[in-house]
DNA sequence: CTCCTTTGCAACCGCTCAGTTGCACTAGAA
DNA sequence: TTCTAGTGCAACTGAGCGGTTGCAAAGGAG
């Protein structure tokens, strides 16, 4: 799964926020959350494949941390979209002003 | 359908793109994509539910045109849980200095 | 008016995905 | 060793989604 669809679910991004606020186990996420600890692990695995959380296998327990870099994909993709919108509308204006 | 989703797909994303090198109709992005007419229509309709595009009927036809504004939602999530992470790094670190 | 083009609506298919449940496995505690 | 807590794997269900096809409606061109 990509960055993007990986980001696309409402409650995957919860679980990447609170990862983010520390590394957890997947345990401890479904405490906190409406869902069952398999569903959390589920999307642990998303996140996981899609390289934004790394595993470390701690005795029987599984912590997840972020990995930020993937993201810097997402803000280059926006960045590459939206610029391209812009110097669209700067050409529009200078030949609107000739 | 929110923003995150919307761009969760990869044809819709393609879809966005282009939109974003000009305004375009569903027919046209149809004869530059390997899929119909209909299914490009429905992605514009995701994307224009999620605010990123902006319909403009011009007689029969048409015209959809980029709307960035909800792409910096996307960026400011990012940051958000970027500079979260980021946080809680630097603190850990000032721990470790001590 | 008549024909053609562009669009929208609706039904349908196949597949993926989020979530649950049940079970087996493994590592630490007593 | 025995019990317990933390994971993983697999199967199942329900729902949503991407895509296609068919048809009707409406605006432009002749």
């Amino acid at each position: 799964m990509d960055v993007f669809a990986a980001l696309g679910d409402p409650t995957r991004r919860e679980v990447l926020r609170r990862v983010a606020g520390g590394p957890t186990t997947a345990t401890e996420l479904a405490l906190q959350m409406p869902i069952s600890r398999q569903a959390v692990s589920k999307h642990l695995s998303a996140l996981d494949e899609a390289g934004l959380v790394e595993r470390t296998v701690s005795g029987r327990e599984v912590r997840y941390s972020l990995r930020a870099e993937p993201l810097s994909d997402v803000v280059g993709w926006v960045n590459e979209v939206g610029n391209a919108w812009d110097q669209r509308l700067a050409k529009l204006k200078s030949r609107l002003d000739r």
